[in-house]
RNA sequence: GGCGGAAUAGCUCAGUUGGCUAGAGCACACGGUUCAUACCCGUGGUGUCGAGAGUUCAAAUCUCCCUUCCGCUACCA
């Protein structure tokens, strides 16, 4: 163990505001399947994962909960917890960023950066809503309302830390350069460069005072440490550094890490924030950031408010965490978005689990037990066609160990797999049912029984890492153990006339699809038609208006006579709506949903007193109303009848 | 709008520094086989390699331009 050095790996924390659906699960599986092979490969793996407890979105979710946001973190970190645990994740340590070692850490970090003038105080400057407790820039204002509950907003500044980043800016674009395996994929970094550092990085504030569930900052009460610098700090803090220069042996040994395993969403806090807030701690940098692509489900994107999320342990229940875990390392590319339905998990399934996998160790035991009552010994009477047969089999670890190095998990499986496959070929190309047919061809039956036993606890020795229980299953029923690793390149492990199982197992059952469809419905009835449960959307509660307040907006109908997309932008159009008499300009976000050809002639809602405002360079006299639902598309409010132009909507 | 990426068989995609009749998996069809979970093995595609132009003895591969899609970003009254 280790003879290779040490290999420190982490996973992104998962966020505690809700139960971590399959998407979310998707990564501890790939972080798992890496560990587990860099071990065997003799690395001395030291595996992080854990939680993110900390923000007001979990301070919310608390009290509309009505429980401590301390209560609600316990919850959530325990159902993470028991995920991980039910996918036979082999972490070696569970951080959550509540923990009190952490915390303190995260304290002194704060002050150490402080005092070193990294941070400094100052004001964060903008248009304030009381109620929201947020700023918000000019631009993010929603019709010069606060964006998120639409009050008055009204120019405050407020003290806050920030962060000298432009400071640390130069040595990272140098890093970048140098360590062109830093970023992973390497189509990342480009969007790091000229989207962040090229133009310059802006100073990040890293304190809040507008809400209280965080680590507070020591030496100024009413500030908390801003999500980042408390969530990122966990892969040093909980190895045991220590801001004040006693760092224990296990931080020592293990840092910087050798791989950050992340989400695609948050690469850019780990390949520019980071790296700056440990060269500034005058520690050196991960080598390698892997932000990997999502798993999406085939009927719309993901989403908890559409319900239908799909959940790790309810796909267990379904298929069994190896199918679960080969689906997803499986399914996803290196930087393509990978997709999961229940069919194409069915699929898999009886495709490669079932008939190449499962069934080629069904036939090869079965065949052992009728010829030769389950004993499996090498006669020595070889054929041409098992040169072929050994060098593929022989040959896969580097295959598969050239495939890990790049990360590139999906296909490092694939080689197993056609290991398997080439076993199924195997058998047909030697025929055992015919040699089995002459008492003189007995010997040769042997020696391929024995190749096939041989190759398949190879095969399974490989599988170990990214299906253990499955791998394990095999090996039993073979009734032999694991092939040491430095041994895959060679055959003839097996021990010669020892016996297989006389009882087969079938390690993965075929499905039927319309059987597993018809579960589902049961479990989760789809399109309920009653109005009860229709479909249905809240939104946060507005302040009460006044009937004053509502007659200051003045709603008309307007016909669009003109419209066209706003050359500098994708997803504008500039409508020239008839309102009564007179004429209005109006640009909205709309031409996703819109084409200008299908605008013009519609009558629909217009808010006409908006004060106006340039878009993307072009006027904008108005605002055009439109529903938007949870997904975020949008439909126009038009009149139920026919209306004339500049008819009052009160 | 800025930066980057992609466009190849019905579907998902490979295709290294330009070089022999452009590949794989899935699906489909046919054939073989029967040890096995009706499984496995084999065979089968005339694909304008997104459109157009150029460089070259030779281009899916390089250059230019166009179209469409995607990512990040800005903007989204």
């Amino acid at each position: 163990m280790g003879s290779k050095g040490k290999y420190y790996m982490t996973t992104a924390i998962a966020y505690t505001s809700g139960k971590p659906h399959i998407g979310n699960t998707y990564e501890i599986v790939l972080a798992d399947a890496i560990a587990r092979y860099k071990r065997k490969e003799g690395y001395d793996v030291y595996f992080q994962t854990g939680t993110d407890e900390h923000g007001q979105k979990i301070q919310e979710k608390a009290r509309d909960a009505g429980i401590t946001p301390k209560e609600h973190v316990d919850k959530i970190a325990g159902e993470v917890k028991r995920i991980w645990d039910l996918m036979d994740a082999s972490y070696d340590s569970f951080v959550r960023t509540t923990d009190a070692d952490h915390e303190k850490q995260v304290q002194k970090i704060f002050k150490k950066l402080y005092e070193k003038g990294d941070i400094y105080k100052g004001s964060y400057e903008g248009l304030y809503c009381t109620p929201c407790e947020s700023f918000w820039t000019e631009s993010q204002l929603v019709g010069g309302k606060c964006p998120d509950c639409g009050r008055e907003v009204k120019p405050a500044k407020e003290e806050a830390y920030f962060f000298k980043m432009s400071k640390y800016a130069d040595r990272l674009i140098e890093h970048i350069h140098a360590h062109p395996e830093f970023i992973q994929p390497v189509s990342r970094k480009n969007e790091m460069m000229n989207n962040f550092l090229l133009p310059g990085l802006q100073d990040l504030c890293v304190s809040r005072t507008s809400f209280s569930w965080g680590i507070p900052v020591d030496f100024d009460a009413k500030h908390v440490v801003y999500v980042w610098l408390d969530a990122l700090t966990n892969y040093i803090t909980k190895i045991g550094y220590d801001a004040d220069g006693n760092s224990n042996e296990l931080f020592q040994k293990n840092w910087p890490a050798d791989l950050h395993l992340i989400g695609k969403d948050i690469i850019r806090f780990h390949t520019i924030y980071w790296p700056i807030f440990l060269m500034a701690l005058d520690l050196p940098l991960p080598k390698q950031v892997f932000g990997h692509p999502w798993l999406l489900q085939g009927n719309g994107k993901m989403s908890k408010s559409k319900g239908n999320v799909l959940y790790a342990d309810e796909l267990v229940e379904f298929f069994g965490v190896d199918a679960v875990r080969y689906f997803v390392l499986h399914e996803m590319p290196f930087d393509n978005d990978g997709i999961i339905t229940w069919e194409l998990m069915v699929e898999r399934i009886n495709s490669d689990l079932a008939n190449t996998l499962g069934n080629l160790v069904n036939r090869t035991i079965s065949m052992s037990n009728k010829y030769f009552d389950g004993i499996v010994s090498d006669s020595g009477v070889t054929d041409a066609v098992d040169e072929d047969l050994k060098a593929v089999v022989t040959g896969t670890v580097a295959k598969v160990e050239a495939k890990m190095e790049g990360l590139r998990v999906a296909d490092a499986i694939t080689e197993v797999f056609n290991l398997f496959k080439r076993c199924n070929k195997y058998i047909d190309e030697t025929t055992p049912w015919i040699l089995a047919k002459d008492e003189e061809t007995r010997p040769r039956l042997e020696t391929v029984l024995y190749n096939l036993v041989e190759s398949i606890s190879i095969g399974a020795t490989l599988l170990k890492s990214f299906m253990p229980k499955t791998a394990d299953k095999i090996l039993e029923q073979l009734r032999t153990d694991e092939i040491p690793y430095n041994g895959l390149r060679m055959f003839g492990h097996y021990q010669s006339g020892n016996q297989v199982t006389d009882k087969p197992e079938i390690l993965f059952a075929r499905l039927d699809l319309e059987e597993v469809m018809k579960k589902v419905e049961e479990r989760y009835p789809s399109e309920p038609k009653q109005e009860e449960t229709e479909t249905v959307m809240d939104i946060e509660a507005k302040e009460e208006v006044t009937f004053d307040d509502f007659m200051k907006m003045q709603f008309q109908v307007g016909k669009i006579i003109e419209c066209k997309a706003v050359e500098k932008s994708k997803k504008l159009l500039c409508s020239q709506v008839k309102i009564g008499s007179q004429v209005k300009q109006i640009v909205s976000g709309i031409r996703k949903y819109y084409t200008p050809e299908e605008m013009v002639g519609k009558k629909v809602m217009v808010l006409v007193n908006l004060k106006p405002a340039k878009l993307a360079g072009v006027l904008s006299e108005g605002m055009l109303l439109c529903a938007e639902d949870e997904t975020g598309a949008l439909a126009l409010m038009i009149p139920e009848k026919d209306m004339t132009p500049g008819a009052e909507i009160c």
